[in-house]
DNA sequence: TTCCTTTTATGTTTTAAAACACAAAGTTAC
DNA sequence: GTAACTTTGTGTTTTAAAACATAAAAGGAA
């Protein structure tokens, strides 16, 4: 699993890598959880921290094997998503830096339930689940934490049940839009979308084929809701494209 | 809160009652996680613990509302269900006796993001959420019990997307059968459901209209996959169904 | 560059499921 | 028991979205 730079590389350059991944994963929301750690417990995350790159679209695991790592993104963009019937792919969820994932199935004792893969070039840092596990025992934070994020993805992934099966294309590709704005922001121009994603991607999101989803958002160019410059959106009229989400 | 009876009963029966339907309770799922508490630990249980009853088709509790409790189904059965657009209604999760529900929207700081209510006469038991969050810190056996149940809830509400998205009408509706009988069981002839549900709430489970649940259901009648008598399913042929679910 | 593959775009046809419209059975209320 | 309402059952029409069919761009590789 360990990638094979990391044989390469002179102790001291790996050594500062990691520390920098760890620095910048400490900066974040689970800040809090990880300073409790005493120093024993820190020796023991940074031993097991593994760093491992992903090229644009590589698999980063696949639906069906056995869950052993907490991943935990730690540049680039990833995407969860599962295949159904005919080839169909639905896209689950998405995951920004830093976030974790992949650790549900090893909570529910199941292999995993869906795939995970890069949408662009990603670094990505694993801990073994056992070690997690461990954490949690000796760590309320931690426990907590996961409670927390479970039921928060418990929640939209609720909410997204009905969005797919109940609204019209329209309305789930307005929704998709929203949720990539919610999700990974804008560029500095405060209008375009800070992911470049294929049109198959954008119809595997919102439940539709990919020449719906073309013909959708070109209805949505014409309607001056949003520019299209390749893969480049620009969102011109948020507030009319929740209306649209919300039905229309 | 508190039901009316309570005022009315000698404080014996009520008694009784409660202990009652906390030893059915221990006897379940959780009973490891009630043994571990203290004296002290249950005697606040046992104070906190509300007995409820609901009539059929009653609400419990609406999407909006503030979560407080941690719900105990200790008796009936029940639906979680979301309104969506134009009226209509999407099952989310059936909840047997005895399980737990009703907690994930307090863990994730949201208001309740769905509805349930009793599809039969049910009774129901209450625990204050803050209660059960000073139960956790005290308790690691609670902290996972709730992280395996959140992790669980979530792989399947995952796996729900795709079924209702991408099965046409006959596999959605099989699957929901085979759900209904994995979920509820067979009376004493191993054939007939035990849950004897509306068309409509068939309809609700499997994303269709109840139009379509009726003819679609006539459908497996034809086909003999299983008999209908009014609300009484018995399924003859779990294995056809099961592969229909599959996509047929 | 040129060739080849993938992605985007658009028009046309087909189809699955919703919508609509009743009628018959069942329930519930009085 | 009868009236009123709800649920179940079926036939017909409509419609949203998939499937199919090309073609034009765009992106890569030799």
């Amino acid at each position: 699993m360990r990638t094979a730079w990391r044989a390469l590389l002179p102790e001291k350059i790996r050594e500062d890598m990691i520390k920098k991944a760890l620095e910048k994963v400490m900066s974040e929301d689970m800040s809090e959880i990880w300073t409790v750690l005493n120093n024993e417990e820190k020796r023991r995350i940074i031993d097991a921290f593994v760093i491992h790159n992903f090229k644009k679209n590589q698999m980063i695991y696949a639906e069906g094997e056995e869950p052993e790592y907490l991943w935990c993104l730690l540049q680039g963009k990833v995407k969860k998503f599962k295949d159904g019937v005919g080839g169909r792919v639905q896209i689950l969820r998405l995951i920004r830096s830093v976030q974790y994932f992949g650790y549900r199935a090893y909570f529910a004792n199941e292999r995993y339930n869906s795939s995970a893969a890069a949408f662009e070039p990603s670094t990505v840092g694993t801990l073994p689940m056992t070690l997690v596990k461990d954490m949690i025992n000796n760590n309320r934070k931690l426990a907590w934490f996961f409670i927390h994020e479970l039921s928060r993805n418990l929640g939209g992934s609720d909410t997204k049940i009905v969005n797919l099966t109940q609204k019209h294309i329209r309305g789930r590709l307005a929704e998709a839009l929203i949720v990539l704005s919610d999700h990974y922001g804008f560029e500095d121009d405060n209008m375009t979308l800070k992911i470049y994603m294929a049109r198959e991607d954008l119809a595997n999101l919102s439940n539709m084929t990919t020449s719906n989803a073309i013909r959708t958002l070109s209805g949505f160019v014409s309607e001056k809701l949003i520019t299209v410059d390749g893969r480049r959106i620009r969102i011109l009229d948020e507030p009319q494209l929740r209306k649209i989400s919300k039905y229309g």
